[in-house]
DNA sequence: ACTATATTGTTATAATATAACATCACTACT
DNA sequence: AGTAGTGATGTTATATTATAACAATATAGT
């Protein structure tokens, strides 16, 4: 039942929520890691949109309700697990974090990150990839990660 | 007379530099912008390599012999303009700069950064473009600007 | 020469991220 | 159950990257 509504359109997002966290869940026992407390919410709150989220913005957020502040490290290491585990990706180049739309296979992805609502997806690539790879291997290159981030306008906020 | 030798073999880089410098000053004058020393010289700065450097190392470099320590702001500024210019381009998965390699129109690049060595080189990539494009368009999404950082081993760096 | 604009200098601070060590919690072994 | 070892989190401090805001200077066009 995985319901893959495009963000785009206007959807139950406590269901693309609950997706990712049950995902994450059972990514984690499957590979005897820990999914702790901290880090599943802190997963939660990346995923509270579509839309990356800074890491301070997340420890303001996990600090709500809190008696004392979150402080940065708490942030970056769950951080730093989830995408270790593929659950979270890093936008580099807007330094911000987004929940992996279809974990549980290793990968970079590649993202179309629209500038003015900053809906961004995180598109499948395998034409994409194969050209990356030739293109690399005409210089000898070998590919470890890849980072690849378009900017632009989502289809909802081009004008047409 | 543009001798493109590999910056993975050895070669004249002075040679690079100078026919970095002459593109700039070229391209700024038919622009009608000004390369001024400043600007000039964190160019140099960032050309004295094939590998990408911080910021606030052009800001060290930049500071050697002068009577007082260069801001920020300083390096910032001339990157910036720089990078309208498209004599430089930012490696956003690193924080840092590296000298176009073919200047002349606007691009964003594409890179393959050596973890080992750093030497990163900017590569063309009409069918990476295409791909890109093509799967952008499939999700609607008009491309604006483009990050496309691979990281891995170059030529050199990987054991055979 | 004079004015408007662009560039650079300067001070301060914002935003992002990590180092280092202390404490706590869980696991596995006896 | 007790305990050592490991992993996770708490805590303090600081590193790294980048920008805001305003002052001073230089340049280009009239």
């Amino acid at each position: 039942m995985t319901g893959h509504s495009s963000p785009y359109k206007p959807h139950n997002h406590e269901h693309c929520i609950k997706e990712a966290l049950n995902k994450a869940r059972f990514l984690c026992t499957d590979r005897g890691v820990r999914l702790t407390p901290l880090r599943e919410r802190v997963l939660e709150l990346v995923w509270q949109s579509h839309c990356p989220v800074g890491a301070y913005e997340i420890l303001t957020e996990l600090t709500q309700g809190a008696s004392k502040p979150a402080q940065p490290p708490t942030v970056y290491r769950a951080l730093e697990f989830l995408q270790e585990q593929g659950l979270v990706h890093r936008i580099a180049s807007i330094n911000a974090y987004i929940g992996c739309s279809h974990p549980g296979t290793r990968h970079n992805g590649c993202f179309l990150i629209c500038t003015q609502c900053r809906t961004t997806i995180e598109i499948e690539h395998s034409n994409i990839d194969q050209s990356l790879t030739s293109c690399a291997n005409d210089h000898g290159f070998t590919i470890n990660e890849t980072s690849i981030e378009l900017a632009g306008l989502c289809t909802n906020c081009r004008v047409s």
